[in-house]
DNA sequence: GAGTGGTCTAGACCACCAA
DNA sequence: TGGTGGTCTAGACCACTCA
């Protein structure tokens, strides 16, 4: 491939197939579990040397978008390979001990996107969307309660039937039933008072502490396709976060 | 340098080297802020190519412990540049207006390890620690009642002259003072009640929901240095965390 | 212009996996 | 045994910074 050539704005070559490969994935070419062409064959595909390949790889495999097993391949992240079904579930048992996850589906409506909901989905105030509710127990405990919003376009289809078989992994069920892959999502919490529903829902007085995780995940491009709010029990669990 | 002949368990190189570099970090020959020799001066003394030293600096570069600078070199990371000051502080203001951070100073006492403490910092039961309690204000208003508890003996000296200097910072006047530099930190989170005198220290009425943040530090080679409690008030502010 | 990190190449060899 | 990713090298050239 030619090399730049004093152009305008930089951009290094790895960069560019970076962008070159993550369009084959929106465009499917590879799908969610898939092993995509060898390095050597990408190379030749794209016309540069393997190392180049190789940094555009390793930086997708550094976003967990594509994972590298030396000896069998590369291949295009799911979220329905068990090990890593709960990616996004920072919250864990005070003890370590392992739990049982188990989803109990409340509500699944179609409504109209606040304008709230709209800047952070990038969808124009009052179109359709979805919402889910449901309620997330650990060992037969509820512990989260869970506001869901997603835009109604790209999940047409979506109903209380297929939130229920999801059981607990609505990510999965993004990937499998309507081909939405989350690379990314940002949380904020917050410490907030339990409000009356969701207090009798997971069986407190009202006005407990509970953790209020707001989530808003990105498919591929950055492209917000969630909106969540998770109200946490956490007396007897806590939610983990590094810093580096 | 000598190629792995059949070694037992196999080590990358440039792992090998970033070794290297860590123990020159830890032994001081470069201290925080300065720069490091070149990649070729290093390769030269490693006797490996620029690029495996490439590599090694690369890992230490991702993990916040070098920092690059095309054209000028490579450095060593600190908390005392203004940028980096909060690296560790996830807490922002909902409406995302930059703040005044103050300290307000508590105490600082002489204490011994209790069982708990001891196991986190990895040093014997009724070790001496140092413990400090602060607050900390945003433009004026307390939002964080601090508890932190140190290990006394690489801590010599420390006192509440000292704590009221740091001025907020307590990481840079830990690498300034005590050539102590921390480089990576595990939050747990909570919501918990207010308890009677946080309340009082807080403005709060006892009860009101604080999100918990314990944390440990972690100095050169994963060896814990500090232990630290934060009730923070989340009224107008959120914690911020990226999933990948 | 000299020195630094950043990119790109081509080729060799190693470790891992599956058939 | 052949294919894959992982390491390492040597060398060329580019972009950035500063004197």
């Amino acid at each position: 491939m030619d090399k730049q050539l004093t152009s305008p704005s930089y951009r290094p070559l790895y960069e560019q197939i970076k962008v070159l490969i993550t369009q084959s994935l929106i465009a499917g070419e590879w799908r969610p579990g898939e092993m995509i062409p060898s390095e050597i064959e990408l190379a030749a595909r794209f016309k540069v040397s393997q190392g180049t390949v190789r940094k555009a790889i390793d930086s997708l495999a550094t976003e967990n978008i594509l994972i590298r097993r030396q000896g069998k391949g590369t291949f295009v992240a799911t979220h329905s390979a068990d090990v890593i079904k709960l990616r996004f579930l920072r919250l864990t048992a005070v003890n370590g001990q392992k739990e049982l996850l188990q989803n109990e589906f409340i509500s699944c409506d179609k409504t109209k996107a606040s304008t709230y909901i709209s800047q952070i989905l990038g969808i124009k105030a009052g179109a359709a969307t979805i919402e889910v509710k449901r309620l997330l127990t650990f060992s037969g405990r509820p512990l989260i309660y869970d506001h869901i919003i997603v835009p109604a376009a790209p999940f047409k289809g979506l109903n209380s039937v297929k939130v229920e078989e999801s059981n607990g992994s609505m990510y999965s069920m993004y990937e499998s039933q309507f081909g939405v892959r989350m690379i990314r999502a940002e949380e904020r919490l917050k410490a907030v008072a339990a409000e009356k529903d969701v207090a009798k829902s997971l069986g407190l007085r009202e006005g407990y502490p509970l953790l209020s995780i707001e989530r808003v995940s990105f498919t591929y491009g950055d492209n917000p396709m969630e909106w969540r709010l998770g109200l946490c029990l956490t007396d007897d669990h806590h939610y983990m976060s590094e810093l580096e």
